[in-house]
DNA sequence: GGACATTGAATGCATGTGCATGTAACCTCC
DNA sequence: GGAGGTTACATGCACATGCATTCAATGTCC
């Protein structure tokens, strides 16, 4: 009988325990843990969903991929014309190489022209052409209606 | 004044018109797509920035790229054995030739193991390892830090 | 039981990406 | 004005990814 009473307060003391845990201890960052990595994994899921069905939509459709088209849409966006390649990577989560091909890739389809900017000739201007406003334009299309398609709540 | 009249009336049409068509026709179609394009653009940033984030301190501080990561972290998580392979494939976005080459690579050093299914010998098991789990557990703490540094309101 | 389709995984191939570096133009400080 | 550093872009390289294909094991229909 005195056993059966230490033993049950040897218990509550530990049930304390875990309640101090929960409220200000390792219990409570533990949760905060396990909701923060199901929003990253549902950050994850969203983006690459979208993304692929986005990527490949856009290829089958227009020959596009999701950079360049992200790319023509800036440029078509903000007309106006300004030292673009690096306020493009800027804007783009892309890396400056990466930039710099896709670029290259939207130049050779004659999408885009590069023109160097005359007050300091190491920067570049990438100008749209007719024909990348004309793809851009129907491109556009598809994009929308992917997004509506997956973010429409 | 007959006259005025007129153009009154048309003008009150025009107007009426151009409500019908903001609430349920182009106007309020353009105003949800650019609504879409920003929820998409945020979407775009957020996932960028974390994954290049996590990315790279996880390959600096452990050798571990993400896709590798988060292969680990599904065997942790539910670590009953199964036909893992398909089904690890399924639950991240890795297409199944990508996921048999992360498996490939961790299997190479070390940290998991494929097994033979028995009742059907075209699955494999994918095991984790001692090794696994220990080097699981230090970039949990990596992964966890980095996910509170972005994801915390 | 044997021909044909289906499934699970591995692999050849093309490609897009980031990092490190190269190269030219610009800037600064003496 | 000339040396050293910085900036803007291009490029060599390594590599992860997706698609198409391959190969073996399984299932199905006759």
């Amino acid at each position: 009988m005195h056993m059966h009473s230490m033993s049950m307060h040897k218990f509550r003391e530990h049930l304390m325990q875990v309640q101090l845990m929960r409220v200000h201890g390792r219990m409570r960052g533990m949760e905060s843990d396990a909701a923060l990595v199901d929003r990253w994994r549902h950050l994850l899921t969203c983006y690459n969903t979208i993304a692929c069905d986005l990527d490949r939509e856009l290829h089958d459709a227009h020959g596009l991929s999701m950079s360049e088209f992200e790319a023509l849409d800036r440029l078509v966006q903000s007309d106006c014309e300004q030292r673009r390649m690096q306020e493009l990577a800027a804007d783009m989560y892309l890396s400056q190489s990466a930039l710099s091909r896709t670029v290259a890739r939207l130049e050779k389809h004659g999408l885009v022209t590069r023109g160097l900017c005359e007050s300091d000739r190491r920067g570049v201007f990438v100008n749209i052409t007719e024909a990348g406003r004309t793809l851009h334009g129907e491109a556009r299309k598809t994009h929308r209606t992917i997004l509506a398609r997956h973010l429409t709540d």
